[in-house]
DNA sequence: TTGTATGCGTTATCAA
DNA sequence: TTGATAACGCATACAA
């Protein structure tokens, strides 16, 4: 079948010492005539190169279907247009989400991507950062990772380091500035966000699912015992899960069910959907029995039965604002901003008013 | 802040002529006082290297923080070890799932994988195949995509090419056999799975709702009303909505309830969890109403009210396959495979049994 | 306006 | 067992 591609070629390539893959710049510049130099500086748009000349290399480019090699052209430009995304999992719509307008932008600023995944293991996250070096990446994004931005930014030459929604304790911590590259959403205000929603609606009795021990499971939840403490409410139970037990959530549904608070705010989506129908196992309907408030805004929260009430993280603006900033810092010779983006509680039918209006006078007051 | 890291590296290598970014074979070997060929080979693990110099050239490589050039490689050995990925969107979950399967077999391989996302554009789609050949993947693996097989393997000169769920017409025609490379599972087979299930459980007026035009929906359209017809029950109506229909399904859903049938089976999962919810809005409660089966088995048809009964399509499999035939293809000299996979229907709550056994025995006499 | 020569970092051939 | 050298394809400094 090969063969069948270079017969067709023949017609247009009467060149018979033409035993090669690819074809060059010289091969081009051979067929015009020209020196390779002035192929180069034809295709590259040269204003020193006369109008004709350029016409039939770019003619003859066309012809040949020339396409430069980019391993020749990054060795001698020492740049290579492409960006480093790591990315724990791509099955995780948030990070589906991440990566998808990431690869948009960059695509569009004329940036390709190498993309690899962590699977949140540390082993392949210093494996990812390897790669990137080694391809000489001219940026590098890191997504909710565990690494340590130290660590990432020694292995990877790159200067040009972004981290999104990053899960390293030292970059949790909101109350010390954040150093350059950060883009993350604002956690405690989310969170916050999430209690007063359930609170101006009458609930009471709240309490929180956690999910797993990444940072920003923690500071979720000191997030919400602040807000809760802030209500005027007694401590709120904390619930402690592991991090996929969105796909078993049996005992935790169980756990959760021996003594129902009248709402929870969830870690995640996923893991929010899931207690929703684990729950109706134990009788506990939402939102008739209990609310149920989620984190992230993922597509399907508008489409579970009820429709989830959750605080909605601007995914899609992170992986593009990633990729936008770190290839303005490439081309500017800059660093990229920290930036820290708000939530917003988009409440759905997975809760409800559960006492009159003047419960969020008093409680406000 | 580049100054803090160089000048870390000082205290190793007392080099002065020391500009360079990136260190190279050259700086390693002259430290160990061996040609850079020698560095070379050891760091290759060329058996005839004395144990010695090449323990010292490996510690030597380590102690420099070492990464090799994977552009002059590429240069020089004719091949990246890189793979392409042409997904449309990651955001929809079963290419999240391909994807994600990819990069993780590819990654186990030592390959690392360009990804660009074809936003159902043709014109993306060819920018996408001019990258990967620019950057010389090795292989490339292209997911429901619509770009012609043809113009594809022309475009980027990989013989190694694999389609995963093609999309374009030539390649969905089940009765001619499939040509090298093609990875997809059976339409056909599915949606008989779907009806069979439905009809065996008593659902007699059934309808089949299309999304968008691709050549697949056409496909289980007319497989569809195959086997609706050969479980002897009248020519089944066909609702047709836009791709994004479920996004916004308030129409679609008019449409159905109607003249609503006692069952619909959907183009994908998106859609029938979409239409589960329009429809209560007019009264129609799944599956007490009427019953409803998707097709992909996301991993939220787990989690929806009622849990969707659906044709599950192999996806993850399907990305691991690709990637894995394309490097035995590539390490083979060979060229891959085509497999067709069977799909699974999965009950789940959003069908039922509406009538009694009795209409198995006579609808399969 | 165009051509010549060089080097990017690597591997491989050949010679020692 | 090791070293010198060439070549991979491209862009550019310098020369013409």
């Amino acid at each position: 079948m090969l063969i069948t591609a270079r017969a067709e070629d023949d017609r247009v390539n009467g060149d018979p010492a033409d035993q090669r893959q690819r074809v060059r710049l010289q091969d081009i510049a051979h067929q015009v005539n020209v020196s390779r130099s002035t192929a180069s500086r034809a295709l590259a748009g040269d204003q020193r190169i006369s109008a004709a000349t350029r016409e039939a290399v770019i003619a003859m480019a066309a012809e040949l279907r020339y396409v430069p090699n980019a391993a020749a052209r990054s060795l001698r430009m020492r740049h290579t247009r492409a960006l480093g995304l790591l990315v724990p999992d791509l099955r995780d719509p948030v990070h589906g989400q991440v990566a998808s307008t990431f690869e948009q932008e960059a695509g569009e600023r004329g940036y390709c991507v190498i993309l690899v995944t962590g699977r949140n293991e540390v082993a392949r996250e210093r494996l990812a950062l390897k790669v990137f070096a080694e391809h000489g990446t001219d940026g590098v994004a890191i997504v909710s990772s565990v690494v340590s931005p130290r660590e990432a930014r020694e292995r990877v030459s790159a200067d040009h380091l972004v981290f999104v929604q990053p899960e390293h304790r030292s970059l949790q911590l909101s109350d010390r500035p954040l150093p350059p590259g950060v883009i993350r959403m604002d956690d405690a205000q989310g969170t916050r966000a999430a209690v007063d929603h359930l609170v101006d609606n009458g609930y009471r009795r709240i309490a929180y699912v956690a999910s797993g021990v990444r940072a920003s499971n923690t500071v979720r939840a000191e997030a919400f015992k602040a807000a809760v403490r802030e209500r005027g409410l007694p401590p709120p139970r904390i619930h402690s899960a592991s991090s996929d037990a969105w796909r078993d959530p049996g005992d935790l549904a169980a756990e959760i069910a021996a003594d129902p608070p009248e709402a929870l705010v969830c870690y995640d989506d996923k893991l929010a959907l899931a207690l929703m129908d684990a729950l109706r196992g134990f009788g506990l309907v939402c939102p008739r029995d209990i609310g149920i408030v989620g984190f992230d805004g993922i597509s399907f929260a508008e489409l579970s039965n009820p429709r989830l009430t959750t605080v909605v993280v601007p995914s899609g603006e992170m992986g593009r604002l990633a990729a936008a900033s770190l290839i303005d810092a490439i081309q500017g010779g800059t660093v990229p901003d920290a930036v820290v983006l708000p939530a917003q509680l988009i409440a759905g039918e997975s809760t409800r008013t559960i006492s009159l209006p003047e419960a969020r006078m008093s409680a406000s007051a």
